[in-house]
RNA sequence: GGUGCGUUAGUUCAGUUGGUUAGAAUACGUGCCUGUCACGCACGGGGUCACGAGUUCGAGUCUCGUACGCACCGCCA
């Protein structure tokens, strides 16, 4: 028997127990005569203490311990002189008797601590000894608390887990595909799942009526802080079903989350829905943080042609947000604002801004607009003496409110809006069908190629495609998109219909994707779905800035495993197998 | 594919206008210390300043390139 208690466990209650633990030294503190170590296992921290008066030979051996050595020790548990009201076993110590250095261990590259000295790229290549640091593993704890939640809530609803394969076929839509050379089909390949998209839907045809699947999904597209190579996602699709019965099932399943695994109450209202085009409007954004106002207004009507500034008169869009009690930024703070939005990643052309005080409003503009004209200004943003008003404006509407949105979060960063600890939740709907593709010169699928036009639009697919709307919704919280989905076409006919919109000949649609159209020839049902990203949602709840800190194994920027040090170059033998040959360098 | 920032002790960082022997904290080692728990005190070891080229009497510091890391844009149906 290694262990008969784990280090989080004993109490006062179990004081006078004969003990046997195991686990690691976080620290070693020595006084004198007196030896005190931490002893560390998954569940938390026991004190052990060593005495030279009464064992002279154990201290001396507690001596020699450095941290991360594993040890064996056998002692009794006895209230501490001094206790420590920090720690969960601060009440207790063990007073040790035996002690069996089990594994040594190097000095770890870093202190294995809340507040590591490491930083990321070390913590990575280490990444075994990160994951002892108590948070890391409570971000996995939290994780494995997360699926099962959702496991539970799910088949409380009559939902199937269904594994669906791994090793699938390469599709040319969406995302660039990992994919896998198939040794006995030479020049052949697989393709890893963007999503089991197509899947589920046949599992749909195949009568399982409600599906879900907690799934690794893999995308070679460059990451970011909230992108890995590999992802999870709570795959879930519904038969005979509607937009409103899709969305309250998983607003259920949300709040349940919610309470069960974060403790947050999201309350009894139904999530706001919101119509993309409103989020776009209102926020500049699919996915608004709704935790803070700052809405946009529209200022085309005020500005534009009533002065002398050319870049409002020559403008396809004037907007501005009110940020309330900002009228005190200093010249400097206020020429931060403007080398943000002038900035290559936001790329505005410049900033606009107009103080309101109790002498009128003094704006950047002033000498090309009559006082009543920028009076009408406050008026129109609602801001009040006090305030500060931004604008930014732009030759192109959606980039000109791309920027304004990256403007708002800023603002909402900076007077403290954004709190991880509060939840805002909606839903945006009736994304459009299409967007234009400048690189294509065609239109994409702005959700994927399966999803349904709205019934209404659907005659417009032959007249006006790019106006078509899409039963398309994406769950947001705090301006994170954690999930999406939509309603399927089950109509062979109509899946056509898409493909040719989106460009395909129909012998290329059949060759792509002519399994799901033949399958629809077979009754397939109504039915729908939706897709939260695991990997962001409990990141959401963690208050984590980046993903890659509640994923065991993470990738870097690079999509590079520098644990494993993967990938790297195969034996020329294995290529020889798979009939593979590689380029000559450029 | 692109932009920005970074790379100095095991680690996290500082390093002035280009100027003598590159510092701090922490970690590590040794000693002291009988109630510590971020223990304390004293002493000590530890550096190819990422790599390459250039400017200069002289480069951690300036310039260019390369590699790597992070954040972002493009991309991510």
């Amino acid at each position: 028997m290694y262990r008969s208690k784990t280090c989080g466990q004993l109490r006062i209650g179990d004081v006078g127990q004969q003990v046997t633990l195991a686990g690691w030294v976080q620290r070693t503190r020595k006084m004198g005569g007196m030896t005190f170590v931490d002893l560390r296992d998954r569940y938390g921290i026991t004190q052990l203490v060593f005495n030279e008066e009464t064992n002279k030979a154990l201290c001396d051996e507690a001596n020699k311990l450095g941290r991360e050595f594993v040890i064996q020790i056998v002692g009794s548990v006895s209230e501490r002189y001094n206790k420590n009201p920090k720690m969960p076993t601060g009440d207790i110590e063990i007073i040790v008797s035996e002690l069996k250095v089990l594994n040594a261990s190097l000095t770890p590259p870093f202190t294995i601590e809340e507040n590591s000295d490491g930083g990321d790229e070390l913590r990575m290549k280490y990444r075994y000894l990160d994951l002892r640091r108590s948070n890391v593993r409570a971000n996995l704890e939290l994780r494995h608390k997360f699926c099962l939640a959702v496991r539970h809530f799910l088949d409380s609803k009559g939902f199937l887990e269904i594994e669906t394969p791994v090793l699938v076929g390469s599709t040319p839509e969406g995302a660039r595909d990992f994919i896998v050379p198939s040794r006995m089909n030479p020049g052949q390949f697989y393709a890893l799942p963007q999503s089991p998209q197509t899947l589920k839907q046949l599992l749909m045809v195949a009568g399982m009526d409600r599906y879900f699947q907690i799934v690794k999904c893999f995308r070679d597209e460059d990451l970011r802080a909230d992108r890995q190579p590999e992802f999870t996602q709570i795959d879930c699709e519904m038969s005979f079903v509607e937009q409103d019965d899709i969305i309250r099932t998983f607003e259920e399943m949300t709040k349940y989350l919610f309470k069960e695994v974060r403790g947050y109450d999201l309350g009894e209202q139904p999530f706001l829905r919101m119509p993309w085009i409103e989020a776009m409007t209102r926020f500049g954004s699919d996915k608004p943080d709704m935790r803070f106002g700052m809405e946009f207004v529209e200022l085309m009507d005020v500005l534009k042609g009533t002065g002398e500034f050319a870049v409002f008169n020559e403008a396809e869009y004037i907007g501005g947000i009110c940020a309330k009690g900002c009228a005190v930024y200093t010249r400097k703070q206020l020429d931060e604002l403007t080398n943000f939005v002038k900035s290559p990643q936001i790329g505005a052309k410049g900033l606009v801004y107009a103080r309101v005080t109790e002498e009128g409003v003094k704006s950047s503009v002033d000498k090309f607009y009559s006082p009543e004209v920028l009076s009408l200004l406050a008026e129109k943003t609602g801001a009040e003496v006090g305030d500060l008003i931004l604008i930014i404006s732009g030759p192109d509407a959606m980039k000109a409110r791309k920027q304004l949105c990256e403007l708002r979060l800023l603002m909402g960063e900076r007077l403290g809006l954004r709190d991880k600890n509060k939840f805002a939740l909606l839903w945006v709907v009736d994304f459009p069908m299409f967007e234009w593709s400048d690189e294509e010169q065609r239109l994409m699928a702005m959700h994927h190629p399966f999803t349904a036009p709205k019934p209404s639009d659907v005659p417009k697919l032959d007249t006006d495609p790019a106006s078509v709307l899409a039963d398309a919704y994406d769950m947001v919280c705090n301006g994170v998109e954690v999930g999406g989905g939509s309603i399927r076409i089950h109509d062979a006919v109509l899946q056509a219909k898409i493909f040719e919109v989106l460009g395909f000949t129909p012998e290329k649609a059949q060759e792509q994707f002519g399994f799901l159209m033949n399958a629809f020839k077979y009754g397939a049902p109504p039915h729908g779905g939706l897709a939260y990203g695991l990997d962001r949602f409990v990141s959401l709840f963690a208050g984590l800035d980046s993903i890659r800190d509640c994923i065991a194994f993470p990738k870097n920027n690079s999509g590079r495993d520098v644990m494993l040090d993967a990938p790297s170059a195969v034996d020329q033998a294995q290529l020889d197998e798979l009939q593979l040959a590689l380029a000559p360098k450029a």
